[in-house]
DNA sequence: CCCGCTTCTGCAACCGCTTTCATGGTTCTC
DNA sequence: GAGAACCATGAAAGCGGTTGCAGAAGCGGG
């Protein structure tokens, strides 16, 4: 179908090596040789055939990175910083998702090392460590989010949720709000949990122990049991902080359906500053998370791992902070239920 | 770093031939010699070369996925439809975005073709026909949206704007609206062209020739401008159609902030159904694109197209259809405008 | 004029896997 | 019991590039 570099050789009249040398700047080529072959190349309308090339040279100019699930709108900026950055040195990324599911998860690896890939972004939470060694077993240089010191040919990016978090407890307290609750992303989620204890720990130290912390998965119409749950309380708290954006909104959806009134009757914080968190309505008041820098770092980190393939990695802190917008407001004096429950007396 | 065939081979005391075989299911290997060379495949914990295969066969196991940028909502279910049914029949997709970028379009294509993909699937409109004209040349399947007739090597996939864009006409009209205004997509994205037109026909059809008639692009702050240009307007429309949930929902945001209730005094109708309209509020009522089949349809319309090498394509029609939710309701009397001055007389 | 050093290009051996064709050994078949 | 038909496997020739090494020209210096 498409020619080879052979026939480009032939046309050109010189050998398949000067061909590749001048594709590939490798070596000096006089000038005219240069001309003559870029002149059939262009003929010819010739295309390198990348396989060969990786295999000839044994090196793939592909990285992999690993995302949980393309419809959860945590990762597309991800995704954008670290195919950007990769574009710009000339990768290809190989994109997978686990949709959560830990058989999807083995292929995956399996298929990562196959491609023969430099290395290996692991942005989800539903891989764990022992799956990195195959990895790094097999040359494969490993980057991935709160998940553990650095390794040999691994290296770790830390987001610290929590300096926003401190700021957003400091927000709301200064709001006059002392009664939170929580609702946390999914239990066997990883980074969830993460969120979770700093959540939590967070509210103790200032002496608001939150109550109820609940779980609920990242789907978007799992708030509404999880809100309704707390509206049930006999006192019901005045700030719910969320373990993500897509939480926050769903909650703020029920707490609508149910005439709670977001934030007059009660506060909602999330975490992840989507893009959607400033449409929403009230705007969200969310931790943002530097998604896109955080596919960029991925990448670097990924170079340097790379280099020094004897040494372990290197670990990265990402900060996060505290956007405020709409969705919290100052205490009211008296909560909701109560004026409820005056109202229909 | 890794083994190859061969030392497996070597290993288990057969030729590399018996143990591609094996792997590859291609032939009758007794059962015996079958289960040493897996055994030893699982000892060296083997993993086989996919370029060395692919240049073998000549062939790939990659399709590619053209968006335009994988930040827009529109995007992510596309993606997983083409990738769960490229998956499930065990391919690999290359994802690349163009970013609206005229001159990433070629360097993509050339990837494409080096890449020795099978199939493409084109999402974008910033690709236009003669791009892929590469593409077939060497043997590449093509799908795109929107494009324009079936050729050889090329299938189309239509999406009918006009089925759902009635039904919301004809959902606006019932509700009492007579005068509406249309944000559309931007101008120089054939998407974009295509449902402004569909929205300004059907209208014109009901005798509602809508006005203004703007673009706006798709970012998100975009529809602020277009929304104060129609509100300056001495009459105001009483619904707004928008040319994609994204501009939508800016819209309604930028109205919100202007004093003007949605959908109390102003419907608005968006298209897309991204999974945040339903979280919009009030939740978006808008016109469905069954985005997820799209992605599945498209991937099976290019494995159609390559069994057929010699024939043309086939056009696939997608139906669309309205969903209604909160951000459309009966016309008021008045229009807020005059409201307006009478209250500040 | 010869030698040695550049400079430019070609030869040929790989990279790791697939696949055609051939081979030796069995089992049928008449 | 000999030839045919199978069967399970091996040998080897690619696939389309890359690259170490070698060789042919060209050139300047002694």
């Amino acid at each position: 179908m498409s020619h080879t570099m052979r026939e480009v050789a032939k046309q050109a009249g010189v050998s398949p090596a000067t061909v590749s040398r001048v594709l590939n700047k490798t070596q000096y080529i006089s000038p005219e040789t240069e001309q003559r072959v870029l002149e059939v190349v262009r003929q010819l309308n010739y295309y390198k055939n990348v396989h060969a090339r990786r295999l000839a040279t044994g090196q793939s100019d592909l990285f992999g990175l690993v995302i949980s699930e393309i419809a959860n709108p945590y990762f597309p900026e991800i995704i954008r910083g670290f195919q950007a950055s990769a574009w710009d040195r000339g990768f290809d990324v190989l994109l997978f998702n686990t949709e959560y599911q830990q058989v999807r998860t083995e292929s995956v690896i399996r298929k990562l090392i196959e491609s023969d890939v430099r290395g290996v972004a692991i942005m989800t939470s539903s891989l764990d460590k022992r799956a990195t060694a195959e990895l790094t077993a097999a040359g494969v240089g490993v980057v991935f989010c709160n998940l553990g010191p650095p390794e040999r040919l691994i290296s770790n990016i830390s987001i610290d949720y929590q300096s926003g978090i401190s700021q957003a407890i400091e927000h709301v307290v200064k709001l006059g709000h002392r009664r939170a609750a929580v609702m946390a992303g999914p239990g066997n989620n990883r980074t969830a949990i993460t969120i979770k204890q700093a959540l939590v720990t967070g509210l103790n130290e200032r002496k608001m122990n939150p109550f109820p912390v609940i779980e609920c998965n990242y789907r978007v119409d799992s708030g509404a049991s999880a809100v309704r749950a707390i509206l049930a309380q006999p006192e019901i708290p005045t700030v719910i902080f969320c373990g993500s954006d897509l939480i926050a909104m769903g909650a703020m959806k029920t707490l609508e359906e149910e005439g709670v009134q977001v934030p007059e009757d009660v506060s909602v914080v999330g975490i992840d500053d989507i893009s959607f968190a400033f449409l929403a309505r009230p705007p969200l008041t969310t931790i943002s998370v530097p998604r896109e820098h955080l596919g960029v770092i991925a990448f670097e980190a990924l170079e340097k791992v790379l280099k020094l393939k004897q040494r372990k990695g290197t670990d990265y802190y990402l900060g996060t902070e505290l956007v405020v917008r709409k969705s919290t407001a100052a205490v009211r004096r008296r909560s909701p239920r109560i004026i409820a429950r005056n109202a229909s007396k």
